[in-house]
DNA sequence: AGTATAAAGGTCAAAGATGGTCAAAAGGTT
DNA sequence: AACCTTTTGACCATCTTTGACCTTTATACT
């Protein structure tokens, strides 16, 4: 799938992965030059695939001389561990944010691939969706929450990762 | 017969036998132009030829750039993973039944010590308890299904380690 | 210094692009 | 006729792309 926003993150992470300091400066027009498109298009790769759970931190400046700022973040495990628990407690996970999540504790090899691969699988819709059909009075609805569900599975698994007989 | 539906099968099937994975990546709307039929119809061959008891994983994305991916569940008729994958189709397990399977797992080695003690974590009460919002009318009561959803967690990580591209 | 203007970047909602679900219609079998 | 499988279509959910409008900052001009 070589969507646009696909294409962008590419480039991104090439940029980041060659720079020395893991940080990465750019105009969001000129990169929207680059891809010929929509500047807001920038915002929307940034949103959805450099988000701080993703492990992305991105600052900007507006006005002239004005740009985009990202930086790779790099888990440590005494501080941010405890710091993620923290975040999913009581959490709306969405799937892709899930995931975000896991491959990047994969990244940082605090998990296995296969470990990633048996997690993601966990969060995926398709697992959670529920099969059970309630029949109820008209007008009402029933409405699982399965981002939340998620934020619970995730920090779960956080939990875990931060045992002490964890090994 | 050379129904519809057995034509798309078989295209699928070719289509994995050449791939060097074990796994295949097509749009929906594409595999629908080529044999000339409702979307659904691909939904339909899904369902009924490459369900997970048939030895087959099927994810997909929606929206731009969209796919779905069907990937090769290993047969190796010398262990019982697809046995119990077909029991924990539907089923509902409790907490101590799932740790018991998972442990079962760990002894036999197909699973690390590490990822059951993240799956347990997983199916913990603690971790699955409310994930519902509902508005319901005085006089209703509505009971969740923690076991059921156990069910298809387990499923899930079954399926995941039966993956060819597992590692 | 104060203000106007230009040069960024930000937000949000609508439109576009996919795939999913479900039930009804159509075709075969028994 | 009754039942099962296949096919279709209407409607829904999710991800992407774009564009109109807003805010912030630097600089040039009083």
């Amino acid at each position: 799938m070589a969507t646009l926003a696909n294409q962008i993150e590419n480039y991104i992470k090439e940029q980041l992965a060659a720079s020395k300091a893991g940080s990465f400066d750019i105009k969001r027009s000129a990169l929207a030059e680059i891809f010929m498109c929509a500047p807001s298009q920038i915002n929307y790769v940034l949103e959805t695939r450099f988000s701080t759970s993703q492990g992305y931190c991105v600052e900007s400046k507006r006005g002239g001389g004005g740009y985009i700022r990202i930086t790779r973040l790099l888990v440590n495990p005494n501080n941010d561990l405890h710091y993620l628990v923290e975040e999913a407690e009581g959490k709306h996970v969405s799937q892709q944010i899930g995931e975000g999540l896991i491959d990047r504790l994969v990244e940082e090899e605090f998990l296995t691939k296969r470990e990633g691969m048996l997690l993601k699988g966990l969060l995926s819709h398709e697992t959670l969706r529920p099969t059970l059909h309630i029949q109820l009075p008209q007008g009402y609805e029933l409405l699982i929450d399965y981002d939340l569900l998620r934020g619970r599975l995730l920090k779960s698994m956080l939990v875990t990762l931060l045992r002490e007989d964890f090994e």
